[in-house]
DNA sequence: CAGAGTCAGTCTCCTAAAGGAACGGACTTG
DNA sequence: CAAGTCCGTTCCTTTAGGAGACTGACTCTG
């Protein structure tokens, strides 16, 4: 299947998704989230091949996202959690939580709710701008190149923006 | 590959993702909402293939987020545009432009800035909670189950939280 | 101390999806 | 009327994902 590179585009969408962009990444890094850390609740949990479970996991370590870190010696066990990294990528997947509750949830309501530490509210995550406060929906902004814009990774393919 | 259906799971992640959870599909969103609509155009800026850019947008008009528009009908000519669906979904792209600027930027610094229309700064996108106006991250929040949680999509196999 | 159980993978076989490239059809332009 | 543009479709090859059996190290139980 030769999935095509994506690390070399001069895009941060890109390279986020050269991450986390095939399908098991992002729940994954969900099942990490709320505690399930070790190989076999992950496979069970999600149903996933276990082939491509160890893959998934091997190339998140590599990436940084999930640390392997050993839990007992005899037997040799591990579990898998969150680095600083990786924990920033969960904010990535609350904002597609909101996105799935509004659009395709349905009758039955959102599957899962957040209650905010700060003020113990049942509450969604909302995208503000750093600079002004402001609501910022990607409708808000204007784009700009920056100074990362048309610098290729590593001088292959002119590809993305 | 057969790959797995994530569409029954009771989980607004597991529902984005079969929506988006390709690695391609985010791309075109980007691309469809900097004003690359039409197939020509996306195939030659991301270098896809021509038959997965068929698959793909088919499957994004079928799910509402894109829609086909005639701009011309002798000869018939069409491009794709955001929906509203589709709009809010390029929140999740500000999302991860945020992360991957951060973790996968490197030297050369972002390679796209954003201008917020409300107060013209350059900035960038910040989660907060939607009652109290703070910062909201994923380890800002306790996880619990809403009213659509355990009500799997098509009574299949009970997966996901 | 034999046998069952647990955990974390690895291996093999099969199928289906992605990539690449050529082709087609409807129309426009020189 | 030949060349070009746009938007796909078809065919072929490569390779990734799914399913599930198997392994190996160790523990627990009767």
């Amino acid at each position: 299947m030769q999935r095509t590179q994506f690390s070399d585009m001069a895009c941060s969408i890109a390279r986020t998704l050269d991450v986390i962009g095939e399908p098991w990444s992002p729940l994954i890094l969900r099942d990490v989230y709320v505690g399930i850390n070790r190989f076999e609740q992950l496979q069970s949990d999600l149903g996933i091949s276990r082939k491509v479970l160890t893959q998934r996991l091997t190339w998140l370590v590599e990436q940084g996202v999930l640390e392997r870190r050993a839990y007992s010696d005899r037997p040799p066990r591990h579990e898998y959690v969150l680095t600083t990294k990786g924990a920033e990528l969960c904010d990535l997947l609350t904002v597609m939580v909101r996105w799935g509750d509004r659009w395709t949830a349905g009758e039955a309501g959102p599957p899962v709710l957040y209650r905010h530490h700060a003020c113990g509210e049942i509450a969604h995550v909302e995208p503000v701008c750093s600079a002004c406060g402001r609501p910022m929906h990607a409708t808000d902004v204007d784009v700009l190149p920056g100074p990362g814009a048309s610098a290729e990774r590593s001088g292959s393919e002119p590809v993305g923006r």
